[in-house]
DNA sequence: TATGAATGAGGGTTCATTCAT
DNA sequence: AATGAATGAACCCTCATTCAT
């Protein structure tokens, strides 16, 4: 719920803003946000940002929005998921998404600190919504693994999405951590080190749930 | 670090103040958490609490410390499970897991919480003590699994922890979820739903990580 | 003062800027007077605004100045009162009186609010001007009245008039009041009601400042 | 509705913050008045007025209530005018309500003010009722008068009480600006000029609405 | 000239920390 | 040692005024 007036900037300052923001919001928590820094990094004014936005918490609401469009275009660009097999999904487009860690390391972290409850009840509504999106999905390549036969059929899959969240949520985790690590282009070595740690989580996903 | 003041003091008094505080901390986060509410809370005088500590911060890092050695003693009072199955460890002991989690969701969520970095790098260092301790019991019973042949050797030990803490970790949210639900004691039939979720993970686990 | 762009404006726009501008004053009092909303509801931008006038100071100084120009010209129209009675001077046009109230309630109670000083020193000295002329008159129809030999004259001038003021102006306000509970044209009845009102006003004016 | 802070201070350091606060509510109006400005007048700590004080409009609501507690209390404290005469309520006790209206000028316009409604609806509740107190006062004076066959009884008592109201408020206005004018003791003279103002006043209100 | 975005000084409010009792 | 009042730095937010288009 930005104001008028944001809506109306330039993309090039909106950007500005929200990264500016985003920054800010992650590098200190939510009370610790100051608005003038903000203001500073995204080189306007301090008074600006409220002609931007309603206040404080209405800008990083719309943080944490701008953000899931963001990653919403991101997977649009890429080939559509619908009937793709719940192991196949990590093994696709792997170097796509090693891609979008390194060049976006910010909105990627704040995407998960926000969807792991690490702004307490702030994002809370916002982020449900965006979790029970992703768990939609997730469940609808359960039901599909069934009928394709390459899921278990004598478990719930609502525990079964416990399994697959646990799993996938960590291991995204530990690549997050050593995209981190590099500065500019992962070596060769390093892409297959996350292709090995991706394939392994298949692995076991796959015997942990698959039908053996 | 809490001052000498605060440790000569009767255990009552101790015992309130660190539970006002991990609560205040849990319910705002640490910059919202009001040493106001604290005092009030733990039923002593707002001055009080710097004549404990040397100030928030100190407070908040002791209110971690103190929870680590809570778990510490209940670990330690645990029959020994040196030798345990990587599998059994869940499903024996698991009432009383459920017991501790019923008797004290506040210092099990708290504990959660800031080892999964939620209050940021505020506790991270001391935290990962904590964590650590977990860890090498974990690979411990990793490697134990291997050398029984209950766990497959294809696989790092690394990844494998990864696969287990994501697991585990995901259940006894879930866990925690539905032990918030019941006010006193358990029914027989929550219990057993309990006992229920806790044999598929482990199922899951086996499936996984197991050798089959 | 306002600036020459001002005056330039055709009357309509001059006119919706400033009964915005006094509707504004009047409704939140001076300091909480906002720009924006007085550019908005004259239906101009901001900015304009200060294409009028100099600043906020300037632009309230002449919605006085507009104010009593507006009753100057009303009283103009009057037929000439010259040598009216002070005591005819209500019961005569009283109908014009009421029609005025009803009609431009805003500036009405706008002028009682500046003259009486609720503007503190801000509209002191614009307002004096209006205070006086008013005075003048008033003082004028004593004079007469003592020559008529209507008015006792065993007392000052000054304190007849501090008399006449203070009741005069209470049974204004009281007819206002009642003004403002009619929405299109009053009944017969509540004019009947406000001429006794007047009239009373009248009797307990003769009996004290009259000569019996 | 201070705080009970405020309640506990002793009596000196109570009376500096409200006369520092009303003395700024009345030198800049409430929206201009510096919670900083009051604080140092009163010799604290700006904070301090926030632990004795919800926020602004508390102090300022509070600055009504305490100034119509100090004149009930003055007024306790005089002869007890319940069975006064209208006419007599005024040359009575004269010499004492000039002597007030010179040691406490700040009081005297502040209670003024807020009666006649300059703090805008802030005021309102508090001073509605100060002003109902009094009406209901007036109108027993004026029902006694009638029955003492003092006063017209042809005449209903609501206009009565509007003329009663218009003229000794002018009057005390008149009186009040005065007061306002000499410094220390007032000359004999002085308080002879305010003994005949109130006395024609008393005058032109006998003949108005005395029966003659 | 009209517009509305940009600016930043200013002030209310919070609350960790200090201090007097 | 315990208390709770006192302090003031810090920060959000408002809005008159300026400025670029």
């Amino acid at each position: 719920m930005p104001k008028r007036t944001f809506i109306r900037l330039d993309e090039d300052k909106k950007e500005r803003v929200m990264r500016a923001a985003i920054g800010e919001f992650q590098a200190r928590g939510y009370e610790d946000a100051k608005i003038e820094d903000i203001a500073q990094n995204a080189g306007v004014a301090k008074g600006s940002i409220y002609q931007y936005f309603e206040d404080k918490k209405d800008l990083f609401l719309y943080s944490v929005t701008w953000t899931i469009e963001y990653f919403m275009k991101m997977i649009d660009r890429q080939t559509p998921l619908k009937d793709m097999d719940i192991y196949e999904y990590f093994l696709s487009g792997s170097r796509e998404r090693f891609e979008m860690i390194r060049k976006e390391p910010l909105l990627v972290s704040f995407a998960i600190d926000f969807t792991q409850g690490k702004y307490g009840g702030l994002a809370e509504e916002i982020s449900r919504e965006l979790k029970q999106v992703g768990e939609q999905y997730e469940l609808k390549l359960i039901a599909n693994g069934k009928k394709r036969r390459t899921i278990r059929d004598d478990m719930d899959d609502k525990l079964l999405l416990l399994f697959f969240q646990g799993v996938t949520e960590k291991f995204t985790m530990r690549v997050m951590e050593m995209a981190k690590n590099f500065k500019y282009e992962p070596t060769e070595e390093q892409l297959l080190e996350m292709k090995g740690l991706i394939e392994s989580m298949v692995l076991l996903l796959k015997q942990g749930m698959g039908r053996n």
